[in-house]
DNA sequence: CTAGGGTTAG
C-alpha cells in the first residue's frame, strides 16, 4: 500500500489521461454485433438505398437498431423518411421502451434538418387517424418530457389535436407527474384545465396527480375536494401523501382512521397509507406520535408491517437513539416479521454515526452470518466504517466479497472507499480506484469529485485539488455550494489561507456560504480574530456550525466579548442551537463563570423541547456551587431528576463539594449567595448511596477534604484507605487534600509521615495551580519531619 | 411505484 504521495501536476495528469483513455476504449467494445462485410457497405449507401434497407428489417426490429447505431457511427444522418420507417418497425413490434429512446435520441440531435412535427406529417401521410400515429405522438410527449423540454411536450399535445391523433391520457399522466418533480405545478394546472379541450378525459390517475400538485401549492381544500369529487382511492391515499409531506401527519392520520371506519380502502391501500402516515410522523421526529399511531392502529387489529417499521428504526437511528431503535426491532421480529437489509443499513449507520465503527463491523459479520442478505448499501456502511478506522485494505477485501455475491459497485461505494483513502492520505489509491471504477463504464459525479478535491487539498496538495475541481468543471459536471465550501475548508484545513481566499475571490458564483466557509476555515487553522472580522462582516444569516465553531475558536482564545456577540448574533438571526451546541456552549459559558449567558441558553433550549444532558445539568448546577448560588444548583439539581435525568457521581461530587458550604462549621470565607432549602451534605449523601453509584477518585477526594475541614481526622483517613482498598489509586490531589487537612492544624503524626513518603515516591509532576499547592504541604510536613 | 448508502458536520 503506497502512503501520501508527492503528486506533481503532469503525474496527476498522466494518470488522468490513462483513466479517460480507458473509459474510451470500454465503450467502443460494447458494440453491436454485425458482420464485417455488413459494415464494410455501410458508407455506400444512400438515403434511398438506405430506407430499402431499413425496410427489409421489419421482421427484425433488433437487426434494425445495430443497422441504424452502425450507420450513424459512419457518420451518416437519417432522413425524416428513414425515422419514420424504424418508428413505425418498432411501433408494429410493440417495443415502446426502444421506441422512446430513439426518439430521445432523435431531440438531441439538433443537426437533423427536420423536427418531430415533421416526422408526424410524414406517418400521417400513410397511417392517417391510425393507433400508430396517436402511439407515436405519446411517445414524442414521453421523449420530450423525459428531456425535461416540457413546452416542447405540451406543444405535441396540441399539435397532435390538430392532427387527430391526441395521445392516450397516461402519456398526459406521464407529463404532468413530471412536471410535479420539477416544481411546475402551475402548469399542471393549467393543462388539467385544458384536458377536456384537447379531447382527453382524465382517469383516476390524473386526479390522483392533481391532487398531488394542489397539495404542493398549498391548497389542501382544493386537493381534498378533488380527491372527494374523484371518489377514487387513489387519490385519497396522494391526498393522505400530501398532508404528511405538507406537515400536518396528524391530519393524514385522522382520515386514515375514517377511511378505514367507511371501509374506503382495501388490503393493499391500507398498508400504503399506514406506511406513508408512520413515515410522515418520522418525518416530523413525532416519534411519540408515531408509537401513539401504530399502538392505536394495532387496537383496531392492523399492525404495522416491515415498512412502517423500517420507518420507525430508521428515524431513531438517526436520531442516534439506539436503544429506542433496537426496541422497535425486537418488537418486529416478535411478531414474526423478517427483518431485511434496509433496516440492517440504518442500525450499522446508527453505529457508524456514534464513532462506534467497531460495532457496526461486528453487526454487518453478525447479520451476513445470519444468512439476512445485505446489498450494496450494507456494504457501503461497513466500507464507510473500515475508512473511519484507516483500514482500506479490509475494506477493499469487502469490496471483493461484494463481487463475489454478483454485486457491481456503484459511484457511491467507490466514492466512499476514495473518501476512505482520502482521510489516510493514501491518494494515489484513491486515483487508481478512480481508474478502476472508470473501467467499469462509471463516471465520476459532483460528490466524487468534491470528496477528491477536499481530500488533496486538505492534505496539503492544493494545486491538485484545484486541478482536479477544473477538471470536473471540463467534463460537464457543474459544482456546487458543497464543493466550493469543501475545497475552501480544506484549503484552510492545510494552512493555505490565501489560496482559499484566491479561490473564493475567483469563483464566478459567489454566496454567503461560501464566505461562511472561510470564517470556519480560518477557526479551523487558528485565526479566530480574522474568522470574527470576516464574520462581522457576513450581515446574514449563516448555518449554525459556523456560528459554534466560531464561538468555540474564540472562547478557546479566550475572546468572550466577541463570543457573546457571535452568540447574540445567532439569536438575533432566530438560528437555534441544536442539543449537543446548546450544551458545549453552555459548558464554554460556564467556563469563564459567566452563568447568566449560560442560563439564558439552558432556558431557550428547554422551552424549545430540547432536554438538557447530564453533562449540562452536572456544568450548570457546578457552575452555580462554585460562585455561591446554591438555591438554583438546588432547584436545577431537583428539576434533572424530575426529568428522568439520573445524577451521576460526578452531580453527587460537586453538590458534596458544595453544600458542606452551609456548614456551621463551615470556614471558607466565601459568603452563600440567596436563601437557601435547607438541606445538608448528608441528605445529598444519602441519596448518593442509595443510587448504587460507585464512588471515584474525585468523589473520594472531596468526601476527605470535608472531613478535613471538620477536623475529623479520623474519618478522613478511614476513607482515605477505604478508597485504596476498593481498588482506587489516590492520585496527587488526594494526598494534597489529606496532607493538607492534616497541616492545617499544624499537626504530625506517623500517618503523615507514611503519607508524605508514598506522595515522594510517586512519580507525578503537580498541576500547576493545584500542585504548587500540595508541594507547599509536603514541604511543610517534610519540616516537620525533619525537625522531629 | 414506494424505504436505507457517498460532500460541509459540532
Amino acid at each position: 500500500m503506497r502512503v501520501s504521495p508527492n503528486l506533481s501536476l503532469s503525474q496527476f495528469r498522466l494518470i488522468r489521461s490513462a483513466a479517460a483513455s480507458s473509459r474510451f476504449y470500454t465503450i467502443s467494445a460494447l458494440n453491436p454485433n454485425l458482420s464485417n462485410s455488413e459494415q464494410l457497405n455501410l458508407s455506400k449507401l444512400n438515403q434511398a438505398s438506405l430506407l430499402r434497407v431499413l425496410n427489409s428489417t421489419r421482421d427484425d426490429p433488433s437487426l434494425a437498431l445495430s443497422f441504424l447505431k452502425q450507420i450513424k457511427q459512419q457518420g451518416v444522418s437519417l432522413n425524416v423518411n428513414a425515422y419514420a420507417t424504424l418508428v413505425r418497425i418498432l411501433s408494429s413490434w410493440g417495443l415502446d421502451r426502444k421506441l422512446d429512446s430513439v426518439l430521445v435520441e432523435l431531440m438531441k440531435n439538433e443537426e437533423l434538418g427536420f423536427s418531430v412535427i415533421d416526422l408526424i406529417e410524414v406517418i400521417r401521410e400513410e397511417d392517417n387517424g391510425s393507433l400508430l400515429l396517436i402511439r407515436v405522438s405519446g411517445a414524442l410527449v414521453k421523449a420530450y418530457v423525459s428531456l425535461g423540454m416540457f413546452d416542447e411536450a405540451i406543444d405535441v399535445l396540441f399539435q397532435s389535436k390538430r392532427f387527430n391523433c391526441v395521445p392516450d391520457i397516461k402519456a398526459c399522466n406521464f407529463l404532468m407527474n413530471r412536471l410535479i418533480e420539477f416544481g411546475k405545478i402551475d402548469m399542471v394546472v393549467a393543462l388539467f384545465r385544458q384536458l377536456k379541450q384537447l379531447g382527453l378525459c382524465g382517469n383516476d390517475y390524473t386526479n390522483a396527480i392533481m391532487v398531488k400538485a394542489l397539495c404542493r401549492k398549498g391548497d389542501l381544500g382544493g386537493a381534498s375536494m378533488l380527491a372527494v369529487e374523484s371518489s377514487s382511492v387513489f387519490a385519497y391515499t396522494t391526498f393522505i401523501d400530501g398532508l404528511c409531506v405538507n406537515g400536518d401527519t396528524e391530519k393524514a392520520a385522522a382520515l386514515f382512521k375514517e377511511m378505514i371506519d367507511t371501509k374506503t380502502l382495501d388490503g393493499d391501500g391500507i398498508r400504503t397509507v399506514y406506511g406513508m402516515v408512520a413515515r410522515g410522523f418520522c418525518k416530523e421526529k413525532k416519534m411519540e406520535a408515531a408509537e401513539r399511531f401504530i399502538l392505536d392502529m394495532e387496537e383496531i387489529g392492523i399492525g404495522p408491517d416491515v415498512y412502517a417499521y423500517s420507518a420507525m428504526i430508521d428515524r431513531h437511528c438517526k436520531n442516534l437513539n439506539l436503544p429506542e431503535a433496537l426496541r422497535f426491532l425486537d418488537q418486529m421480529l416478535g411478531k414474526g416479521l423478517k427483518i431485511n437489509c434496509v433496516i440492517v443499513s440504518s442500525i450499522l449507520q446508527c453505529y457508524c454515526k456514534m464513532d462506534m465503527c467497531l460495532e457496526a463491523l461486528q453487526k454487518f459479520k453478525e447479520f451476513r452470518d445470519m444468512n439476512i442478505f445485505l446489498d450494496k448499501v450494507c456494504y457501503n456502511v461497513a466500507f464507510d466504517a473500515f475508512g473511519k478506522l484507516g483500514r482500506m485494505e479490509e475494506a477493499i477485501e469487502l469490496l471483493k466479497e461484494m463481487r463475489c455475491k454478483g454485486m457491481a459497485p456503484d459511484v457511491i461505494n467507490y466514492t466512499t472507499l476514495i473518501g476512505g483513502y482520502c482521510i489516510q492520505g493514501k491518494l494515489v489509491d484513491a486515483l487508481d480506484l478512480i481508474e478502476e471504477m472508470r473501467g467499469n463504464g462509471i463516471s465520476p459525479d459532483v460528490i466524487m469529485y468534491t470528496v477528491l478535491a477536499g481530500g488533496f487539498a486538505r492534505n496539503g496538495h492544493a494545486d491538485e485539488a484545484l486541478v482536479i475541481y477544473n477538471e470536473m468543471k471540463k467534463e460537464g459536471l457543474k459544482p456546487n455550494d458543497v464543493t466550493h465550501n469543501v475545497i475552501i475548508e480544506s484549503l484552510c484545513s492545510a494552512r493555505e489561507i490565501k489560496k482559499a481566499e484566491d479561490f473564493i475571490e475567483n469563483l464566478e458564483e459567489k454566496c454567503p456560504k461560501n464566505y461562511a466557509s472561510l470564517v470556519k476555515g480560518y477557526c479551523e487553522s487558528g485565526l479566530s480574530k480574522k474568522a470574527f472580522k470576516e464574520f462581522v462582516r457576513l450581515q446574514c444569516p449563516l448555518h449554525k456550525s459556523v456560528y459554534f465553531k466560531l464561538f468555540n475558536s474564540l472562547c478557546l482564545k479566550g475572546y468572550l466579548d466577541k463570543a457573546l456577540t457571535v452568540l447574540k448574533t445567532m439569536w438575533a438571526y432566530h438560528v437555534v442551537p441544536g442539543r449537543s451546541m446548546c450544551g458545549k456552549m453552555i459548558g464554554a459559558l460556564c467556563g469563564v463563570n459567566n452563568v447568566g449567558e449560560a442560563k439564558m441558553l439552558f432556558d431557550t433550549m428547554v422551552a424549545r423541547g430540547l432536554i438538557p444532558d447530564l453533562f449540562t445539568y452536572t456544568i450548570m448546577i457546578h457552575t452555580y456551587c462554585r460562585l455561591n448560588e446554591l438555591q438554583k444548583a438546588d432547584y436545577l439539581f431537583e428539576d434533572m431528576k424530575q426529568r428522568g435525568i439520573k445524577p451521576d457521581v460526578v452531580t453527587y461530587t460537586v453538590l458534596l463539594d458544595s453544600y458542606p458550604k452551609l456548614d456551621p462549621e463551615h470556614h471558607e470565607t466565601d459568603s452563600v449567595k440567596g436563601e437557601v432549602r435547607k438541606r445538608n451534605a448528608s441528605e445529598v449523601w444519602g441519596e448518593f448511596t442509595d443510587a448504587g453509584i460507585e464512588l471515584d477518585v474525585v468523589c473520594y477526594t472531596v468526601l476527605i477534604d470535608r472531613q478535613c475541614k471538620i477536623h475529623n481526622r479520623e474519618n478522613a483517613i478511614k476513607l482515605f484507605r477505604q478508597m485504596i482498598k476498593s481498588g482506587l489509586k489516590p492520585d496527587m490531589v488526594a494526598y494534597a487534600a489529606l496532607i493538607r487537612g492534616y497541616c492545617r492544624k499544624g499537626y504530625i503524626d506517623e500517618e503523615v509521615k507514611l503519607l508524605v513518603t508514598e506522595l515522594l515516591k510517586m512519580d507525578i509532576l503537580p498541576t500547576e495551580d493545584f500542585g504548587a499547592a500540595v508541594k507547599r504541604a509536603a514541604l511543610k510536613a517534610e519540616r516537620f519531619q525533619y525537625r522531629e
